[in-house]
DNA sequence: ATGAAAGCGCTAACAT
DNA sequence: ATGTTAGCGCTTTCAT
């Protein structure tokens, strides 16, 4: 069934049809109600390859992020869909791994489907920002469509960025266990991308605010997995420390982990704090103190922002830089 | 830069370009040099609208689940979508919410995008057995492409199905309880899905197979949510119980919340099991043991069958039915 | 081995 | 208000 049958039915030309289905005001209500009872029951669905091919358009966003199952991607992954949905895009999605081939060909592999946008979900695509040939890849495709970066920022024409101050709020968790009595404050982190440098800076500086010497013993870089983490703390017996910042939940629950091992009771000898106020925070024991950096705002202003790019509107920002909030729960005493 | 521009630059035709990108042999080895020169210094990239016009089919495969936020359709979508980008097709996502209304309309959404097949995530979508009318739209799809459930069984042409034989394995994890004494195992449940149930019966199997009585007390069915299964239990005074089997680990981590606050030695005095064997188990503390129901595995079969499938291929089952896993942690003693 | 041309189903400019 | 028709860029059949 397509336009031509349609069309034959209801006695009209293709022409007819097409502006009935893409609801222009130049028909005629009779013969529009007619156009429609005919759609209806013939179930006539518009091809949307031929569609998009005259339109050079298919109303698709490409996502990409480095591994669907990561929770804090899952959950942008999740709103950007359901507001791109709500304006009638699709996504697709490609997961690329953490590999810079591998992005790179992804994101070829993503332009050549003509998407309409690409969003580049994780601050793992922002590089580390010292190395720019690292972002190059991502500077063409914004040649061809606009680029939007989740928690990563990158300047560069046609690239629009959203993310969480990392900085300002790992800088007040600092200052907090600062205030509380903690001497010597672990950092621990299990990437170098843009925003684990943001959360170091933030945490560098708070201690520098507070005259505490910035010591290379208490920046930790290790696996995000809760037990690896728990056992590399374990054999770090050198390692002095009185409460930890973490770039993520899971390398926390892994520091909590080392403090029940220990014997350590959190917090009265040790605090901790969480990054992405996961479902992990919620599971272990004690919950886990944490920062929601707001993926769901930070999502939402991306996409509202899209929408207006996509019609060629000029009133959007450049940049979504959104607060992160601290989620007090029992591994902090602040 | 389109196939004619490139075959003008080349000297030859279309159809030889044409052919040439489609790896065709009915080209000699010297102009086929010659063209693929032209694409690489022109970087050519075919028209996907164009293309999927005249195959009526782009090579993209719907992907639907309720929540892309939840970590178990999250694992799959994420095995789903590299097994097919391995065989270069795309992955449309539509996160289509748990309410019956929007499934159906997700579903006709995807259909409408003209994709080759429809893979279905979650037992949600297969019901819950008992209401032919609820899985309607599902067998109405199938008329037009094939739909692939991943942890689902509804019978009907044209659909294949891949799950866990989540039965066998409640069954050996009660009986497990059963065996190593406890008594009153409570079922807790979030929902009343074709996995749930069959989980469900295979409780109940044991139960009776132990000549243990089947009480309606020890069935229960909750929100998944960690706080509030805690709560509910600690105020169901009432109920009696020393053991948990539970359908997911969200579940079994508020019984063992619930524990604590009650200062229930944990296995010694109550053992839980939970379901899906997610971050969660390994994050909360004792450890919870619990079902690994081979995500990975049921994915990766029906991505290998879809393909044969598309292909016209007859070697494939119309089922995959996988055994779970007991991963034993600490809170059972078996 | 290569080319010419029809056809895929739609949108939009132009004509009436 | 409605119809006619020229593309959109590819694949494929049929000639040569």
């Amino acid at each position: 069934m397509n336009i031509y049958d349609v069309a034959k039915l209801a006695g009209v030309s293709i022409a007819t049809v097409s502006r009935v289905v893409n609801d222009s005001p130049r028909v005629s209500e009779k013969t529009k109600r007619r156009v429609l009872a005919i759609i209806e029951e013939s179930d006539y669905t518009p091809n949307v390859f031929a569609r998009g091919l005259g339109l050079d358009s298919m109303k698709t966003i490409g996502i990409m992020c480095p591994d669907i199952s990561d929770e804090y991607m899952a959950h942008a992954v999740s709103h950007l869909e359901h507001r791109l949905r709500a304006y009638e895009y699709d996504c697709i999605l490609y997961c690329s791994g953490y590999e810079q081939k591998n992005k790179e060909k992804s994101v070829n592999l993503l332009l050549a489907k003509r998407i309409d946008a690409l969003v580049l979900v994780g601050s793992i695509y922002a590089g580390d920002g010292d190395d720019e040939s690292e972002t190059e890849y991502i500077r063409n495709a914004a040649k061809q469509i606009p680029v939007f970066m989740i928690n990563g920022k990158i300047p560069g024409d046609n690239i629009y960025c959203g993310y969480c101050d990392d900085k300002q709020v790992t800088y007040e968790v600092t200052t907090e266990l600062i205030r509380t009595g903690r001497k010597r404050i672990l950092f621990l982190s299990d990437s170098y991308s843009y925003s684990a440098n943001q959360k170091l800076e933030g945490y560098e500086e708070a201690l520098r605010d507070a005259a505490y010497p910035v010591l290379g013993d208490l920046k930790l870089y290790t696996k995000n997995d809760i037990h690896y983490v728990r056992d590399m703390l374990l054999a770090r017996k050198d390692l002095d420390f009185d409460s930890v910042v973490a770039t993520d939940d899971g390398l926390a629950v892994g520091a909590l982990k080392y403090a029940a091992a220990r014997k350590i009771t959190v917090p009265q000898d040790m605090c901790v704090v969480g990054y992405n106020d996961s479902a992990l925070s919620v599971s272990c024991e004690p919950e886990l103190t944490s920062v929601d950096n707001q993926v769901e705002k930070i999502c939402n202003n991306i996409v509202d922002d899209m929408i207006k790019i996509l019609q060629g509107s000029e009133d959007f920002e450049k940049e979504h830089s959104v607060p992160g909030k601290i989620i007090k729960r029992c591994t902090t005493d602040f």
